[in-house]
DNA sequence: AAACTGCGGGAAATCGATTACCACCACGCT
DNA sequence: AGCGTGGTGGTAATCGATTTCCCGCAGTTT
């Protein structure tokens, strides 16, 4: 409850002393400065922040909009910006989207409402709204997914590549009739592994066959629903490339109540390397991300941006993704 | 970059009658609340919610500290938080203490200073320092963890009575040694289950050796230590009572290493129900926590303490938690 | 000794909203 | 006609910091 004022009144010097004790900024005398600081632990001074960041047109508070917080994917990228913005004095705000325009465009309204310093996201669909943040110039870095309308810096993963590999590895182990969980439309990563996945197809001279494909949202009871249809259809797929970890849980727990193995039976890969992946039995075959560095280096440029006010390309930095195989897409498991 | 009183020139009113009009306080003649309805439209105004706050002595913040965002516990907590927040009209701030004081430390001052509505915590320690806290009267509410010093509302788990059950299941199911490996010293959760593991061992009658148990930090790498060390000794442990999932993932890596089974070989029963605890072969037996309900209760004592700012007795909450039996646990997997 | 330089610190403006206070007008009542 | 009364809207104070501007003093230069 204590003021700069209460502080200045109790040291008997002016409010403009007291500021320039606490801040550095100018050199004041040490015998002022001592009795400021004894002013402030006597009275258990905070500065209010708001009242800082008001004058001072600026915030230390970047916003993080992400669509779950469940699931790790997005929570190493949490932890990867979360990391690098401690450091850098930054503390962030995290925001659930839960793939839902409206919420998102919320938490937008409110990041640029706060004037926060900065935004990294992973964008609901590629043409979310984000005017109010563009009007204010407030920096932002899409990670994981684009942005069509805004100029800003993004941190991607080439899914489409990182799909057509895993398609390739799939035909090279003798899948026939290879489907596809992929996330909702709209998504960029979701159409990005779908379009990665025809790609593989057509290398293997296969063509793309619309049943064997479901699009369902990234949890795991859309990994459920999928995987039920797609499953206990006739001709069911052989093989299947899942977008998710947490789809992936719903799929082998479908495949578990119907008795199939993953390998032997149907062959998965599934992206993100979960730390459970390694104890199922066969293991999970993966495409690892590196999603703690996708944060990182996505935090790295909003903070850069901050500090440079604009002037500065804009980047994408395109990552690439680790196919890790192990016993659920091979024939021959051990 | 618009202001009030830049909307107010553009209306040919005052800023008092656009903030009037903006807030729907007091009654504003519809005629210059359609012209101030346009010029916020033309200018693209977003009200500065830094200068409201100041003003209004108030925020719509809540800060989240917790000490691993990527442990689906505290994320599951984070969820509840999040929805409840949400739902209210409330952002929050997501901290990470990485169970190190320092860092709470510091994020404690951050919601000092930045005047938030309101803190949940997990406390890393029972007498972690919420001093800055305290003395502007911000409310705090602990989730999962107590708080020696301050006296603020609690959302408690019955750990001690949950990993007292845990031990006698084991001990029900014919094990012998059954040993523990427990979360760092001074987090209280850790102690609780602790001084539960010695209630199940006294009610069987069995005395309690140091020998069987371990403590570390709450991650894989942490399991992983510690069931190296207790399964390698000679005399290791036939079941072990695990404090998380996340613990439990690097348990059963070292047991797979060592080509052991759980259920037949050791029984294991951890805490937090995890998503892939009925994708491994034994099932894993889970002591399941109501983490998002305790997020939503947590942040729902929050809102009704600043509602009522300070009139109102503090509370302590404990649930219950729910021994959920498969087959790690029994000698006898299916 | 006068003029100049530099530095430390105080008074007051400033950030951008909300709101207390007051003036004004229209209306209704006696 | 005169006098409340209530609803509207403008003026200015306010929130609590930072920062500009300026003054006075000490030390240096010519």
């Amino acid at each position: 409850m204590a003021t700069i004022s209460d502080v200045a009144a109790l040291a008997g010097v002016s409010t403009a002393t007291v500021s320039r004790a606490l801040n550095g900024k100018s050199t004041v005398d040490p015998v002022l400065a001592e009795r400021v600081a004894r002013a402030v632990e006597e009275l258990g001074y905070t500065p209010n922040g708001l009242a800082r960041s008001l004058r001072r047109r600026e915030t230390a508070v970047l916003a993080l909009i992400i669509s779950d917080v469940e699931n790790p994917f997005f929570t190493a990228i949490a932890r990867g910006v979360e990391d690098t913005a401690q450091a850098a004095g930054y503390s962030v705000m995290l925001c659930n989207s839960d793939e839902n325009t409206a919420k998102e465009r919320r938490y937008v309204e409110v990041a640029a409402q706060e004037r926060l310093a900065g935004v990294i996201m992973s964008p609901t669909t590629g043409d979310s709204d984000v005017r109010p943040l563009t009007t204010h110039r407030t920096p932002i870095v899409t990670v994981d997914r684009r942005l069509g309308s805004a100029d800003c810096d993004a941190v991607l993963l080439d899914s489409r590549a990182a799909a057509r590999e895993a398609v390739r590895h799939l035909v090279s182990q003798g899948y026939q009739r290879i489907g596809c969980i992929a996330g909702p439309p709209g998504v960029t990563t979701a159409d990005d592994r779908l379009d990665g996945y025809r790609d593989g197809l057509r290398d293997a001279g296969r063509k793309y066959v619309a049943k064997l494909v479901r699009r369902c949202d990234f949890r795991e009871t859309g990994g459920r629903e999928a995987a039920t249809q797609l499953l206990t259809k006739p001709d069911p797929p052989d093989a299947l490339l899942v977008s998710s970890s947490t789809m992936s849980v719903g799929v082998l727990q479908v495949m578990a109540e119907l008795g199939l193995r993953s390998g032997r039976d149907v062959g998965i890969v599934s992206f993100d390397d979960a730390p459970w992946a390694t104890l199922i039995s066969p293991a999970l075959t993966v495409v690892a991300q590196p999603a703690h560095a996708m944060g990182q280096l996505a935090a790295r440029l909003l903070l850069d941006h901050i500090a440079d006010a604009g002037s500065r390309a804009t980047t994408t930095t395109t990552m690439a993704a680790q196919l890790i195989i192990r016993g659920s897409s091979t024939r021959s498991d051990a």
